[in-house]
This record gives structure tokens, sequence and C-alpha cells, in this order.
DNA sequence: GAGTGGTCTAGACCACCAC
DNA sequence: TGGTGGTCTAGACCACTCT
């Protein structure tokens, strides 16, 4: 695609926007008015330096710019495209409602099917150790009291959206497969009401952030996609807490619904 | 502060790692080990190109990468220093609840004093506008009805946090203060009620996505911070929609929190 | 004025992709 | 093989901050 054909401005020196920027902006405008489709091919470097009659790095600048803000994204030896947004997978605030209430995985592959989408999960690991003192917090626990810990990675379509990892206080999963990489149908929730701990309530605590580059690998995110991280925490019905499940989400992948009482 | 007291190794010219993400690590990891605390500033371009026998922007490229990630910030002309995490508000599920129900602005001012900061308002307008697809959608309302638009921002302790955006079917409306610029005691909330939509539910759909240029300018965030966009839908007692508030939040200065119940 | 980061140029070589 | 983006060099000038 050259670039005068989506590009009719030119770029005015005498303004104080530096011209990166002022390229980003022609460019912007492209995508927002359609001229530059969702999954087409930007101009090329070159046609762009020619266009503007500028150097490769002031193009290069004005390209980041917009992977930074997610809108592009580059791959090597092919171009750089116009990001077609990913289906969001929406999030209902009563997924953990008794009447569906599930283990991660089962609950996950459940709704993934749900919605016509293939699930996996991998990179399951258990192991048994020490809490973190912000886990131990949220346990309620002493940091040297010992924590099952369950992780792995969400998968929908093979595109990698979520990890996860959950900690158990060991003195619950003692005697349980809570410890086991399979725990059983119902997950591990059924084996904590099986032991008497019937769950009451889950809260959620939810932020954003960039990803660590360890995230960028697990989640395969390009760059300019911010995450989600939602730690939940489960309690039984004296209020102790069973669960903490520490969960990192691709942010362009979900949708958080969540419903509040008003009374 | 010379690049050497903090980093002792260089770079490895066999590896395939680039250059410029192998500083990129060193520097990530002085900032993870506390050899770079939060609001240092980093070893300047000149000495990093010393330290590391390399061109000014291989520099760049790796402080750039850091500064993606969010970790650090560039101030022009004086350095690049390691972000240090400002205070977080954190959002309560039950902020709506009828016992200390009060309108967006009275009630950001009162939650904000009780944490000792000071808020502010600003960027007051309202409007009456036909809503766009997606709003219309949310009220439940033809696109060619009419709805009041309140747009309005929010600062803590100076800092601006927060847009927010709400929209009211403008015969819900009219015949109250909802259209002016103070809606009175209570906030439009009140004067719903006063109307006879009594409040039943809120409903929350969270995303999250890096800023417009736009959003960067209002809420005068750096770089590598993403965005909270939170769509909040007010329901009456006849599960009718009477208010939508379409707020964009810094990501570095919320944290949500909601409660689920788990029967 | 000295030191900082911001913008821009003009090249070079490389790695990846499609034909 | 030619075109794409990725990395890197070696300079230049500018804008901003602090003293």
């Amino acid at each position: 695609m050259p670039a005068d054909a989506v590009l009719t401005s030119s770029v005015d020196p005498t303004s104080d926007r530096p011209v990166y920027k002022q390229i980003a902006d022609h460019l912007r405008e492209a995508i927002a008015r359609g001229r530059l489709q969702e999954g087409k091919q930007l101009p090329s470097e070159a046609q762009l330096m020619d266009h503007y009659s500028v150097a490769r790095m002031t193009i290069r600048n004005a390209v980041r710019l917009l992977q930074d803000e997610g809108l592009v994204t580059a791959e090597h030896g092919r171009g750089v495209y116009v990001r077609s947004r990913p289906p969001v997978r929406r999030l209902a605030s009563d997924r953990f409602a008794e009447r569906h209430r599930k283990e991660g995985k089962a609950a996950f592959i459940a709704e993934a099917q749900q919605v016509g989408a293939t699930a996996q999960v991998d990179m399951i690991e258990v192991s048994e150790e020490r809490p973190s003192a912000e886990i131990a917090d949220r346990l309620g626990i002493s940091d040297n009291a010992s924590v099952v810990v369950r992780s792995r990675r969400y998968l929908l379509d093979g595109k990698p959206v979520e990890t996860a990892i959950s900690y158990i206080p060991a003195d619950l999963a003692h005697g349980t497969p809570i410890g086991d990489p399979n725990p059983g149908p119902g997950g591990i929730y059924a084996r904590l009401e099986e032991r008497g701990h019937m769950l009451e309530r889950f809260t959620e605590d939810v932020t954003t952030r960039m990803p660590t580059p360890q995230e960028v690998r697990l989640l395969n995110l390009p760059s300019g996609v911010p995450v989600f991280r939602l730690v939940r925490t489960a309690y039984d019905m004296d209020n102790r807490p069973v669960e903490v499940c520490d969960t990192v989400m691709a942010g362009d992948a979900y949708q958080l619904s969540y419903e509040l009482p008003a009374r």
C-alpha cells in the first residue's frame, strides 16, 4: 500500500509539534476514520520516508508511538498492521455462584465451550511453599505456615489469555487431593466444601499495569497491551479465607462485569 | 549517579539478545533488587553510553523499554527516575450502597477526605445530545432520543485521576436540576429517586487499554500507565436503566474491589 | 553555562518473510 | 531475491532544568 493512498497531508515544519508526532497523528487519524482498516497493512517505512521526506528513525518513532498505544503491531519481515480487536471474554460477577460453580479449569472450559471457543489449560504445576507476605496476609495465616500452590495457564483458541496461581493453606489441603495435579470432580472448591468449609463469598481486587517481560512471554502479548491483575479470595461460612487466586489476564481479552446492589 | 555504582555487569556481544535489551535487563534488575530505589535517578545517558561503550540510540532504546513497562519516567532536562507508585485509591463494591450514596462529585470528595486527601472536580460540562449507539443500547432507548450529558474530571491532591461522563435519558431529567451544572444535594441519584426512580442495582463493566493521546493530556499520564474504562449502569426498581456513567481512570491510581456471593 | 533528555539525520548490517 | 522491520553507529542541534 503506497503511503499516498491513505495519507493526503504532509507535516508542518513550522509547528512546535515534533514531526514524528505529526506523522503519528496522521496515521492515527487514518485508522480512526477507517482509511486504514483493522488487519490492513500500513505503508512501509520506506514509503513513509519517501512520502514525508524524513529519515527512517523519524518514521520509526511515529510507528512506535502507535504500537505503544496498542493501535498497530509490527511483524518482522512482513509489515506493520492495524490491530484487530480480539474477541473479548466477558466474566460475569456470578460466575462463582453455587449453581454453576466449578474449579477454575472446569469453569474455564465450560464457559469457553458455551461461546464455541476451544479451551486449553497447560503449564500446570503444584507445589507446597511458604507464602509471600501478601498472600499470607490475605489468607490470614503466618508466613511461616505452609501453602499448597497450584499454578496454570489458560488458552482460548490456542491463544494464551491468563495465568493463575492458587494458594490454599496446607492444613486445609492435607488429606485431600488438593495437592494433586488433578483435584477431582468439581475442583478444589468441591474438596474444600466436602471438608466442611462451605463457601460463603469471594472478594476480587482488580488492578491494571503493563506486563513484565515474563508475562509478555507467557501471554504472548503484543506491545501496547496492558494486563489485569485480579486477586480473588474465597471465604468460608466462618469468614475464614480458604483460597487466594492470583491471576494475570491479557487486557485485550477480557471484560470484567460486576453487579452491585443499590440498597 | 555514575553508572558503575549500580551496574556491575556488561553486555555479552555474542548473545543473541539485542544489546539494548540486555542493558534494559540490567537496569530492570537493579530496580527490582533495590539498587535503584523508588524516586532515584538513573545514570544519565552519557554515563550509560560510557559504561556500556555503545551509541546513544542503544541506550535510549533500553530506557524506552523501561518507560513502556511503567518502571521509570524521563523528565526533560532533569533525568530519568524510578517511578514511585502513587497511593492507590481503593474503590469498594458497596460504595453506591444506599447508606452512603451520593452523586459522583460528593462521593468522591467525601471518600477522599476520609483518607486525608484533597479532592477537586473540574472541567464540569453539561449538555443535551443524541446518544452514541453504545450508550443508547445500554440505556435501552432509541439513538434518536435525547440524553443529558454530564462530564467532569476528578483530581486527588491536585493530580487528575479520572474523567467521567454521565448519560441520563432526557425524559427523566426534564423538570429536575439534573440538566444544571449543580444538581443539588445528593446529586443526580437523589433527584432520580425523588422522581420515583428508586435505585435497585448497578452493573459495572471494566476493561483496560492504553490511553489515547487525549486521555494522556487529561489525566497527565506518564508513559507505561494503562487506563481502566469502567462503564456503570444504574437500574431502577422497574429494571429500567436510568443512568450510564462512562469513566476513564488512571490505571496506577485505583484498585477496584468487588464482593461476590458464593451462593 | 553545564548537564540533562528530545528530536532528527544518514548511513550500515542483520533477520525474517514471501515469492 | 527483494522487501520488510530490527538493531546499531556517529554525529548534529534543540529544549529544558538547575545553579
